[in-house]
DNA sequence: CGACGATCTTGACCTAGGTCATCTTAAGGT
DNA sequence: ACCTTAAGATGACCTAGGTCAAGATCGTCG
């Protein structure tokens, strides 16, 4: 499940320096010629179906993934078998990370729509890394950045009221949506209300409520996953 | 704050071949002759007294740190003005990883008691990492590490009771020191109320209710800081 | 096209934990 | 030792959001 085929015959992009992605992506702080040599390593996958696992919690960590097109999230089962999703990748964001640490997954990883993945075999990476510095350091970045996006959700949990989790998620995919040129304003989610209230701490009924609560104050048009942000302070204000 | 004086005339260990801690800290991975050149680039400091700052958010990023004697807590501000205690780190730990993402620091650390901490400038041990490859893998881990912990306390927050909250961090300290070779079952804790309530979303009065109930259920036994664990099981069957 | 299951919404009610107020105890400072 | 301030414990009360139950919509497959 884990590893895919190298090649595929769908893709009209073969390389990352062809990527609609490559200026948010790993690519990112590389010259022309390093990109090529990433490029020999990372493995195109063919396009996945809603619902298709990536990766699965216990499986060995060999790879880390780029987000190519769709959209994935990234969830735990605790002991007592209950989901925690830990979070919603979008193109352009690399995923897998945590899997470093234990030498497997800790997390697995699902397509909530149809997607398509770029597998980067973490070995070769690391050998790479010691080749190209910058791409070291840009690594090491990835990975502080997951730890302070983590961090923002942990303060999100734990200090802040149903609407201003939910307004915070909204903001969230709204910015990164604008880092890909798209609009930020009218999004659709790639996420059910489920994924929504598990990600948040909070059960279906409550992030319904909220919707509606947001859509009475016009703040928002909501239209099933279609979001329309109406009044960005307000929602501003509330993430805070 | 953030950078200490490199040699202090009160520390008997002048290394890490020597210190207490090189089976937990960084050399954990390393060679011999790789420790003598991780020495000479982390500066050890003088003792920290209670309630001094390493560094505080938003300064520039310069070194990680780790822990040799005492405690640290990490903490974030939010732009409202309060407070979000990010994590405690005792000895034999490294912290500060939080600040490469963004070139500075997003946490604060400060000591909750007399504490000693060693830096270790992050662009020194990015090129000794290329150098020794086992050091930048070690490096991975460790952050990777930091996340899955991080996505450990989002599960706990989202999904669980304070009760469970409370025993799974009594766990997790009561197992961080069997790690040093210390007690597992009696310890002091080197956080306040205040802070155990502020990192697990809860007030200080619950915490203050959780501590009497687990008393009243032959569970622990609670002196202020003191705590001995009487029921394990118990414990762990809470923490899940 | 029509029916079944999944997803979403809405309402009525309940409870875990927050808030506020009081009291006790411990720890520094002079 | 005495005073002051911070930390902790405990009780009475309140509320945000959970639970449960009922409909409404949507999407899919025969």
């Amino acid at each position: 499940m884990s590893s895919m085929d190298a090649k595929c015959p769908h893709n009209t992009e073969t390389n990352c320096g062809d990527c609609r992605m490559n200026a948010l992506c790993l690519p990112l702080a590389l010259q022309t010629n390093e990109v090529a040599q990433l490029d020999e390593i990372i493995q195109r996958g063919r396009p996945l179906q809603k619902d298709r696992h990536i990766y699965n919690a216990g499986e060995e960590f060999k790879s880390v993934f780029a987000v190519r097109s769709g959209s994935i999230k990234s969830y735990t089962v605790s002991n007592d078998g209950q989901e925690q999703v830990t979070g919603f990748h979008l193109p352009g964001e690399i995923f897998g990370m945590d899997g470093i640490a234990h030498n497997h997954y800790t997390n697995s990883a699902l397509a909530m729509e149809t997607a398509a993945v770029c597998e980067i075999p973490f070995s070769r990476l690391q050998e790479l890394s010691i080749a190209i510095p910058s791409l070291q350091n840009h690594f090491f970045q990835l990975m502080s950045k997951e730890i302070t996006n983590d961090q923002h959700l942990i303060t999100l949990l734990s200090k802040n009221s149903a609407e201003e989790r939910v307004a915070t998620l909204l903001l969230s995919i709204s910015n990164r949506n604008l880092r890909r040129k798209l609009s930020g304003a009218r999004f659709r989610l790639p996420m059910s209300r489920a994924d929504i209230g598990n990600y948040l701490g909070l059960t279906v009924e409550t992030v319904s409520r909220v919707f509606g609560r947001f859509q009475k104050q016009d703040l928002l048009k909501v239209d099933k996953k279609e979001i329309e942000v109406l009044d960005f302070d307000k929602l501003r204000a509330l993430a805070n």
